[in-house]
DNA sequence: CGCCAGGTGGGAT
DNA sequence: ATCCCACATGGC
């Protein structure tokens, strides 16, 4: 079977088993307010046109920082953290010490590492426009920031500017390579390679399938893998 | 208790 | 180029 088949034959089965994943989360916690804010708020299925206010993509761009090899639960609370502190914008991160960020994002780990990303991709956010509307914003001058690799760069990409860049995690390899497509580990662009070249590049194909992949991994392709009820059963190989 | 979570950069080999 | 490690919290 082409691998082009093979992957579009992944993404409808993961749809249709899990159904959209309104991804990425954005946060309103005057509208939580009340709601556990620590739980699954914020996914918005179906609809792909978040994030559509500068306050908005600017919070997807922390949370992508935040999210770095963490929990999205602690990453929630740190979200939650700055919000309450009014510190959830480019302008006051770059205001205020990096002290006082880093206790603010204390939760999502990694807090003094992260809130030196934060403070230079605010500076960067402010320096090159990319709040204004209709602006090209490059890989290359993603990746040039310190904090920012292959994956935060095309979570970004993909999340915030709504540009088909397919997003390789750890989860994305391990499917990958159960489901025997690939063998040895390839780089980060060969893995993406694999899905630019084979489906449509559209972003909310692009969207939607990471996030089901993620959802996937969760719940089934785990580290320790649970394959019974894995909807993907049929078509990965046996493991001893 | 140990392991893992929607990685990245820096230094040694 | 590739391997190894520091970075750190909270949930299970």
């Amino acid at each position: 079977m082409a691998l082009s088949s093979r992957l579009i034959m992944i993404y409808d089965i993961l749809l249709a088993r899990f159904g959209p994943q309104g991804w990425w989360p954005i946060l309103d916690f005057e509208k939580h307010k009340g709601l556990d804010p620590l739980t699954d708020c914020g996914y918005h299925p179906g609809n792909y046109d978040l994030p559509k206010k500068p306050d908005q993509m600017f919070q997807v761009i922390v949370g992508a920082i935040l999210t770095q090899n963490t929990n999205w639960q602690n990453v929630v609370k740190a979200l939650f953290n700055l919000s309450q502190q009014k510190l959830l914008d480019p302008e006051i991160i770059l205001k205020t010490e990096a002290k006082v960020i880093a206790e603010a994002i204390r939760p999502s780990g990694y807090y003094n590492e992260k809130a030196k990303k934060l403070r230079i991709i605010s500076q960067a956010y402010l320096e090159q426009d990319w709040y204004k509307k209709n602006h090209v914003l490059k890989r290359e001058d993603l990746l040039k920031l310190w904090g920012v690799g292959e994956e935060t760069a095309d979570s970004i990409l993909l999340y915030v500017f709504k540009r088909p860049f397919f997003v390789i995690d750890a989860y994305t390899r391990r499917l990958l390579m159960r489901m025997g497509i690939v063998g040895t580990p390839l780089k980060y662009r060969e893995y993406q390679d694999l899905f630019h070249s084979n489906l449509r590049p559209n972003f909310e194909l692009f969207n939607e399938y990471h996030a089901l992949i993620v959802r996937l991994a969760k719940s089934n392709c785990r580290n320790k893998p649970i394959c019974s009820t894995c909807p993907l059963k049929r078509y990965c190989p046996p493991r001893h």
